[in-house]
DNA sequence: GTCTATACGCGGATAGAC
DNA sequence: GTCTATCCGCGTATAGAC
């Protein structure tokens, strides 16, 4: 009784213009980004956009809210698991943070982009930040541990670390040579075991 | 007889306008910076920045050569040093490329950030993907080298060594916590030796 | 749900006076 | 070298017909 193949003309569903909209202004930039193009993309007209979504802020602030209510959880869960070293909460939370990453890759990728210009925007970096330190936080407590070096400031290592990870919205595509799996372990093992055959 | 101080009003000279627009541009975007907002930073009407400069894109232009010159440069020079093995050009050119990023921080940013809008930002990402593939040639001798893990791609190295170094455009400020020297020892640090205390 | 037509402001850039 | 005034196109968004 459900699913009916919806009559009439085709028509978007929001989540598909969501989807488009996130991928152009990826490529070309938000700012760039006008509906003008978002409706040559979907073929449409300006105007036939705006039965579809309230206005280009609003599919930015959907893209934004993806990427943090992801960012968020997986944080979460690889943060408060009890029991298990400080050492190896931060290595699952790396791991944890490139899986979402490249799950939701497109508006994690916006969301590394926004430059605060809007009461959108700075309310997504505020709640990134939140993030920030949490994961800043988590460094500094393996360092009292003792199980990361002590000879670089736990700050440093958050920004480098992190830094790392978020790296990769700059290349890394779906379908490309490298699956998720293997992109987490290797980023995981080279921040904490080094590049190097000898050490 | 040299360096008369400029008689009449001081007016700006383009070294200023250049770095004022490029320090607005990494603020709010380029796209997101009008020519009106860079009037407003100098205290001028739109109409007399036109007297500094020919447009808002030759400013942009001017960034980017500053930022790939200045990468060309450290590139190369790092890269052609002979009788060293790969690894350790590869570890110079790592520390070399902070240097030069921090130096032209604002430069290298938007440079970084440029998506491809224009024929000036296609030239820029070729210049680009030219210094990349050096970098990736250079990593790929030093796994040959056996200095470099080979349990993950060489590409995929590449890739990750170069997004961290390339990631400090998003917080490093000159005059903060760490110096230069210090942050390009310990990126080659974390990516070459690793984070961990024990391994 | 999509169209054509249109409002209206801001964008980059220029002309010409001072 | 800076100003005021202005051009003109494109931006977001809306009105109203089909």
């Amino acid at each position: 009784m459900a699913e009916t193949p919806r009559r009439g003309r085709p028509g978007y569903d929001q989540e598909t213009v969501l989807r488009r909209a996130i991928d152009l202004f990826n490529r070309q930039g938000y700012d760039a980004t006008s509906i003008g193009d978002l409706a040559r993309e979907l073929g449409l007209t300006k105007s036939a956009i705006y039965h579809h979504v309230a206005s280009k802020e609003a599919l930015l602030s959907a893209a934004l809210d993806e990427a943090l209510d992801g960012l968020t959880a997986a944080i979460d869960a690889a943060t408060r698991t009890t029991g298990a070293s400080a050492y190896d909460r931060l290595r699952a939370t790396v791991q944890e943070s490139v899986r979402i990453l490249v799950d939701h890759l497109p508006a994690v990728t916006l969301l590394l982009r926004v430059r605060g210009n809007s009461e959108v925007e700075l309310a997504a970096l505020k709640r990134r930040r939140v993030l920030d330190d949490k994961l800043a936080g988590l460094v500094a407590e393996a360092v009292d541990e003792g199980a990361l070096r002590a000879d670089i400031p736990p700050e440093l290592i958050s920004r480098l670390l992190f830094g790392t990870v978020n790296s990769l919205v700059e290349w890394y595509r779906a379908g490309g040579p490298f699956d998720t799996e293997m992109v987490s372990r290797s980023i995981a093992s080279m921040a904490f075991d080094g590049l190097s055959t000898t050490r």
